[in-house]
DNA sequence: GTCGGTGCAAACCTTTTGCAATCTA
DNA sequence: TAGATTGCAAAAGGTTTGCACCGAC
């Protein structure tokens, strides 16, 4: 069995991720520190992947959200939704919902095993 | 109009992306040659970035594939559609349709103007 | 001759890894 | 004390950029 979280550091990680209201890279996460105790970024990245790894955590990727492709990652619990990211501000929040019906979507012979669904446009605050 | 791609390198590169039957990284592209013909890796991404500036080519960014995060790139002339994605062989595809329906998901006070879907599976040779 | 395109190499960014120091149980 | 974790720095991919060279008009 997978040992959970029991550093200080992954537990600080792992709520930066469950305070958040989308997807955050692993800068953002180590951003979301004050300076006097901001983990190294080769820290952010190892508590991350141990949780993608003990299954509390997962990855999204958004890649080309403006210019930066860099990996995001959420808690896993958070059940089957999609994201929004705001071509303005970037910011990427999270979706309740899902419009399924995928299934007629899919190329003959092939097996679909999940899907992931980005929208784009302006927030709130950008529109 | 902008001035369309004048020279055989640039050239070349929309036709292997032409060709292809999903969005290609700008390695696959690069390999597409012949290597006697192979033009230098930064020249791919300069004929790519042109072709997206200049509306020919679009960015599909399907990150998180296997472990490959690298961008992809596609003709723009070939309409709304969305990517499968073979995790067994990580091939990707174009596929035709949509399902719709995406405005019931949009966040209050957010305006959408885009969306992509990401269908993951195994392909007909994987399955 | 001028302007743009190309190749090569170096730079940049994100992510991973090696190693010594540190912390926890 | 033993084992895991951290920080720093270097390395590994993908992508971009600087600069000299070459070709087209």
């Amino acid at each position: 069995m997978p040992a959970p979280a029991t550093t200080k550091s992954r537990e600080a990680i792992y709520a930066a991720l469950a305070a958040a209201d989308g997807p955050l890279t692993a800068a953002q996460i180590r951003m979301a520190f004050k300076k006097k105790i901001r983990p190294g970024i080769a820290t952010v990245y190892r508590a991350v992947n141990a949780g993608v790894r003990d299954g509390i955590l997962k990855e999204v990727a958004l890649g080309g959200v403006g210019g930066d492709a860099a990996m995001r990652f959420e808690p896993a619990d958070r059940g089957h939704h999609h994201h929004f990211v705001c071509t303005g501000c970037e910011k990427v929040v999270d979706i309740d919902g899902c419009p399924g019906h995928m299934d007629a979507l899919v190329p003959d012979g092939c097996r679909l095993t999940g899907h992931d669904i980005t929208l784009r446009g302006l927030c709130e605050v950008c529109a």
